[in-house]
DNA sequence: TTGTAGGCGTTATCAC
DNA sequence: GTGATAACGCCTACAA
């Protein structure tokens, strides 16, 4: 592979000219810059980025951490950071932390060894004070995480509106007895989403009833083993909203299971919008997390502040929005 | 950032010893290895990779060609690639090309550029051609494509046999009149499926009948559309087979629309095994794309070829599986 | 506008 | 076993 050398030699000019025309930082003459690209042109010269990033100190890539690489929340992310990130000419390293602490502090580090100029972090299993030291050393934002301490770089969704917003959606329809499949509770997400359903029921005069409520995992399983429980308390209800929308599909099995028609008998609200929302029956209504913009942002805020793209707007957190699809029946 | 250098001074030995510590690849006294490991240590010292890479011209880092970063196919190849390759230490850097020529070209060239110590390549807009002078430059594994010259570096489904798994599976059940929904024909997998599917027809005494036959792209939409079609024909038919699992929803869709009941009334069987083939109502009987496996199986081929891991076994080409679900009918 | 030369942090080839 | 020292390919003052 031909180099910088073999360009200046070819073109009869400097090594340094020949980096000019590359960058074109400084001024070369119109005549000179023709010879280095043609020179260029015939050595089928593409210039070295490893050199470039160890001479510049600047390797135009962002590291990121996903716990995994399939699923819809992860992929849309990675998406909206891609899009953004090849609009400006940088390039994204990958790596996943399977939600362990120990796989994701290593990913972390083999970022920081690998020089990228900045790092996006969807994390959950590091301590707030590792990632508070990260971000002294380079440049870092936070998406689906809220630290304190450097709150402007971290981006989030309002999960606490969201999870109003999908029980609200239930109560306008005409539902009162309202039955709810929550999330791990430590997670904030789900925890938030929990507040936000009680909230809607208490503005609306319905009181909140623990025999109504299951506690999940965000996994399909709980939200079918969930609904199970909930039908067997004393309790009826004619809806039931979930902290996702893998539950939700869970709790529709097992609804389907029981002999019940949906949505005529139960209507269902999940959260998310995951990818598979629209293809289960029926069509699941649920929240959209804005997990693309979320991406996306995480990566604007980079392009502002690290490679100094200026007029971009920043907003760390994202209001959710209802996406309406079939699974809620009007009561009359 | 502490540098090799200033780990030299304070163990009191030279660069090349440190450097022999760090890849302990020569003989160093049991002494001076710890007092370099101590310094380390005092200095928290991390290797700059970018060096390591100028210099030892090894990037250690694998690059990947994929369409999009969400969606089931991609994001379990991914998974595959990435679980495999962080066992090895290896990394990945990810581009997207968007089916597009011009975009996958300048993808690959940018991989190139970053000195990536092979390629992984799933593309379907780039011609034969540059896809054979590339893997001279580097070594390249093509996934989801042959390319004859190159074909010990292809990883590949048997999508014939696939298609035809499919719809033996609906034949065994009793179905003698099956519908079938194709993928764009220009593509080789859903043209292969489309063979097989014919073969098992062939093979069971049933003749092929055109009128059953709809040509879609792939999509939902065009699955909801071919089912509309081909109940306007005279022909009627238990059962439908379709290119892939998207195409497969479209058609229940549709089908649920006519006023059907799934499976009672209509047969399906899709096609990838999809991610959200589980949560389709019913649940969609499919055929197993081996999408993880093939990413693994690409990086292996990279670990064996390129980083002279030993003992591993190469296949080139994956046996589709049928997934059994609740889809089809039992036809007495 | 163009050229010279030192440096980026390692690896690797020599000697000793 | 250990230490100089030249690469690696490019960037960037500083000079000219």
């Amino acid at each position: 592979m031909a180099t910088i050398y073999e360009v200046s030699e070819l073109a009869g000019v400097s090594l340094a000219t020949v980096s000019r025309v590359m960058n074109n930082n400084a001024k070369v003459s119109e005549k000179t810059r023709t010879k280095v690209l043609d020179a260029m042109e015939t050595l089928g010269y593409r210039p070295n980025a490893i050199a470039q990033s160890l001479a510049s100190n600047r390797t135009n890539s962002v590291g990121v951490l996903v716990s995994e690489l399939h699923g819809g929340f992860f992929g849309f992310i990675m998406d909206g950071i891609e899009n953004e990130l090849r609009l400006a000419n940088k390039h994204i390293i990958i790596t996943t932390g399977h939600s362990d602490e120990a796989q994701e502090k290593s990913a972390i580090e083999f970022l920081i060894s690998r020089k990228c100029d900045a790092l996006i972090l969807l994390t959950d299993s590091v301590p707030d004070d590792y990632l508070i030291s990260i971000s002294k050393t380079i440049p870092t934002v936070l998406v689906n995480r809220k630290v304190e301490r450097i709150s402007e770089n971290c981006i989030s969704l309002n999960n606490e509106q969201g999870g109003y917003l999908a029980t609200k959606a239930l109560i306008e329809n005409g539902h009162k007895h309202i039955a709810y499949i929550a999330g791990p509770d430590w997670k904030v997400d789900s925890h938030d989403r929990l507040l936000g359903h009680q909230r809607a029921l208490k503005e609306h005069g319905i009181s909140y009833q623990p025999e109504l409520f299951f506690q999940g995992d965000f996994n399909e399983d709980t939200g079918f083993d969930g609904f199970n429980e909930l039908t067997k308390a004393k309790l009826t209800f004619t809806a039931l909203a979930c902290g996702n929308d893998e539950m939700a599909s869970g709790a529709m099995k097992a609804a389907r299971k029981q002999g019940l028609d949906l949505p005529q008998d139960l209507s269902i609200v999940g959260f998310d919008n995951n990818m598979f929302a629209s293809y289960l029956y029926p069509e699941l209504t649920t929240v959209d997390n804005s997990a693309y913009l979320m991406g996306k942002m995480a990566t604007d805020i980079i392009l502002k502040s690290v490679y100094k793209q200026d007029d971009i707007a920043i907003k760390n957190v994202f209001e959710p929005k209802l996406v309406k699809r079939n699974s809620i029946k009007v009561l009359s």
